[in-house]
DNA sequence: CCACCATTAAAACGCCTATA
DNA sequence: TATAGGCGTTTTAATGGTGG
């Protein structure tokens, strides 16, 4: 589910490994800064994944994404490659996500995925309908988190950005970043045997 | 005052890698 | 191949803030 991509430009595969902004690096980096086109062609659905699972409704996805883009074009240069650029891509991603939440509330109209339309999807293939139903189960679970343990939920399980980059995009301590996500995978554990109790329960 | 929750620091654990 | 060390992650205990 990594968006692995441009990653290899700034090295470092997730996981493992050294960090680049490890300290003592007394060495100049050589960084290379990918073109726009690359980015956007491999990083879209990356981004677009990342909006959607941050709680932004379908209505203004397009919107969200087009303005994370706008502002990698116009800050790609400044890209120091200190951390890599998917956690680079993600905290523009945040920030544009947190904005949108700001204003979504001030119009009253915050967009979520309404848990019962689980149990509304069109007829078609049955493979396609129960991916269509996780993803949509997924979503409702996740809309179910508060923002703070969504966001690290999102960024270290879903995309598997390492726990240093995402404490750093958020502020926090990274050990407040790891109790944030055990408690996330607590209550999305706790939401996901609900949804699949409930189900079981439509389906007698 | 008490209970609850979030945050933090520290210790412990497990995995990976370099080296002999 | 065995082992030491590094690093990321998890767990636990202490602390502080907040609401009833």
């Amino acid at each position: 589910m990594t968006s692995e991509g441009l990653d290899h430009v700034t090295e470092r595969p997730h996981g493992t490994g050294p960090r680049p902004s490890s300290a003592g690096a007394g060495a100049a980096r050589a960084v290379c800064v990918p073109a726009f086109d690359d980015v956007y062609r491999e990083f879209f659905p990356f981004v677009w994944r990342g909006a959607r699972r941050l709680g932004v409704g379908d209505a203004a996805l397009d919107d969200v994404v087009q303005e994370v883009f706008v502002i990698v074009h116009r800050r790609l240069h400044t890209f120091e490659g200190r951390s890599s650029l998917s956690t680079w891509l993600f905290g523009i991603t945040l920030r544009v996500v947190r904005d949108h939440r700001r204003h979504a509330a001030r119009r009253r109209e915050r967009e979520t995925v309404d848990p019962d339309s689980l149990h509304c999807a069109a007829p078609g293939p049955s493979e396609l309908l129960e991916r269509e139903q996780a993803r949509r189960r997924l979503h409702a679970i996740l809309d179910e988190l508060p923002d703070e343990r969504r966001e690290v939920f999102v960024m270290a399980d879903l995309e598997n950005l390492p726990m240093g980059d995402v404490a750093a995009l958020l502020g926090i301590n990274v050990n407040t970043g790891y109790a944030r996500l055990r408690a996330a995978r607590q209550a999305f554990e706790a939401a996901l045997r609900r949804h699949q109790a409930r189900d079981e329960w439509r389906l007698r």
